[in-house]
DNA sequence: TATGAATGAGAATTCATTCAT
DNA sequence: AATGAATGAATTCTCATTCAT
């Protein structure tokens, strides 16, 4: 029998990985140490080895659980609540468009720095490659949903290379906006939107 | 009088270089040790240090001298033999776009895992920061003069905003075939080649 | 609550201290690794430097802690029992004198090798200068001390010159029996002596 | 039969070493490299293997040729030409002081601090210790040559006494100068001389 | 002779991980 | 469970020396 409850063992390995999420977005992955991750979460170097197995384990445990850590888990949810069948493709798109956007805050830019390091990591680690890919996945179903639902006859492959150049295009501007370390100015924000709106207008023509 | 002479010694700095691009591509700038490059390389520990006064700087010089060493030099060649002024703003910029995805080789993609890696470094290091902006900036340009070519009163701040986006869109796509290891699927490449030409169309209509 | 107590630690960091003392003593500071000090030390590699940051570090803490190293603490002591008002200038400084002769055991001549590269160290090393000037101070100081005690009336700049020279000549004939290898012999010390008293007879004069 | 002559070779072997003397007196034998030493003699890395064999070879060697190096050869001359026999022992040996003490120039001074490795070189290396001896002997004499010509009966044991303690209370003086890095204050000077002529007097008591 | 590129042993230091307490 | 001291492999970098030209 534990000594501690199992509610506090995953409060602590939550604080540990929130811990971990803050230091390797701001010094990345190998530039922040175990020392630094335990020091600032408050607890001893060894202790983090009976909740982690290693570094690297906190590192794939990070983009399984980033949702949840960057409280990013309301995001189908706002969705839900801003999308109403009565729109256009075109419009329910600019609203997950400008949910989106508006995650956009230099904490949020600044955590977007270690999904980075998920990506590099990925290409290296099948493991990771494919908790990666479910997480990609449900990104695309969200675009593909809103299409079906107004356009039940799109052809599925066009829908998914629709979703496909949606996210990489804000994957895209999130990693310039990222390694330059700028916020996105709002006027250069807007006029993108209006392309983004044009291209949109693809779905609807079909 | 010189031991070697200039030439060779460029030569085997390009050696190096490659060497490094080649072995950061595969394990990542901190996995890949100095001296995983020497044995590589074919040199000893220490003559590298006579071509390159630190890890880091072998960083930056492949940050810099990337288009060299990923033959990439001709791009801007090939578009100026491609493009013709009695082309569309449309058209031309889908010869841009052919001749991006054309160098999407295996090899190229492996290669373009650094870049990440320039990314993410570069939101820690104003030096590389300032050379990657620099050698942004002139890709920018390559799209916004072809706007301007075609669309001689095009508002800058919207020929910006579409540069912008569109290396965002390539980018993110790389970096989403780098990450999950796969070249993209030609069928799936035309369909968002043919969105990206709907795209374009928002410049014709100005 | 710590693993080890505060004064484990303590007597840790006086283990590699004293460690550190005989092997830059036998074989220099630069001849004497961070390896070496370590394996004569029974510590690991990596421990030493949870005490000492750095090697130069350990270097200046010798310079530091160079009394209570070399058990010369008592020096002060040994004085303050053997000096008494009713003596000479001439007597008190003999007994200061043979004090510090009797110091000179093998043992702590080979110790005072370091205190050559202490030295060397101080003139390209502000830091370590001054540390060390400290300390030749005390040291005059304490000659200084005995002049005036006696002869209240001395010419302060009279009292520093001679002292000055008193420790001078100590630290050469040191130097030279370090140097050397060779215990000062008891007959020339006996001589030697003899011109020194002559010497103080310049302050009795006064 | 060699390329070049005896001659040049020599001349060469000499640069080599007052660049090295120049340069170990600045940096301190570790810190001046083979690279440095080269490059301030300019000529090329490999051929100081042709004129010494090892970095240590030439470390030996400044010490053997000390005196031809720094221009000290004239000291004895210098003597020869100041002394003269109507003279007491302490006026002769005043001139030896005044001589040495005038020699304390800046640059000297910068010297000196390679005499400091010499020793602790000394200490570990017996050819060394052996060559070192016989230059301290040769000093040594002078103060007892003086001694013996004007108190032909004196004792020998007593006359090698003084002498050591002579050239002692000189080094340590020097140390003391070279490692707080100051040019001794003339009127400190003043009076230590006068506190020496004090101790001369020793002699003439006999 | 002369060059300086090349070598490689060895240095200091770091840090993820283990383990005695 | 919790601590943090201890480990040691691995890393970057230096530099005296060698050697092909």
């Amino acid at each position: 029998m534990p000594k501690i409850s199992e509610e506090k063992k995953k409060q602590r390995q939550l604080d540990i990985l929130k811990t971990a999420l803050r230091l390797f977005s701001q010094k990345g992955y190998y530039a922040a140490s175990i020392d630094d991750i335990t020091r600032e979460a408050g607890i001893s170097k060894g202790l983090i080895y009976t909740y982690f197995k290693s570094k690297e384990e906190i590192f794939l445990e990070l983009a399984q659980r980033w949702d949840e850590l960057t409280n990013n888990t309301s995001f189908a949810d706002t969705l839900d609540r801003v999308l109403s069948d009565d729109m256009s493709v075109t419009e329910q798109l600019m609203c997950v468009w400008d949910a989106t956007v508006s995650q956009w805050t230099e904490e949020n830019l600044n955590f977007a720095r270690i999904k980075f390091e998920f990506w590099l990591e990925a290409s290296k680690n099948e493991a990771l490659r494919e908790k990666m890919k479910e997480k990609a996945m449900s990104s695309l179903r969200i675009v593909e949903d809103i299409i079906f639902k107004t356009r039940p006859d799109m052809d599925p492959a066009v829908a998914a290379a629709f979703s496909r150049l949606w996210w990489s295009q804000i994957d895209g501007l999130a990693a310039y906006f990222v390694s330059y370390r700028l916020l996105p100015p709002e006027s250069e924000m807007a006029r993108i939107r209006d392309i983004i709106r044009h291209m949109c207008g693809y779905l609807e023509a079909r």
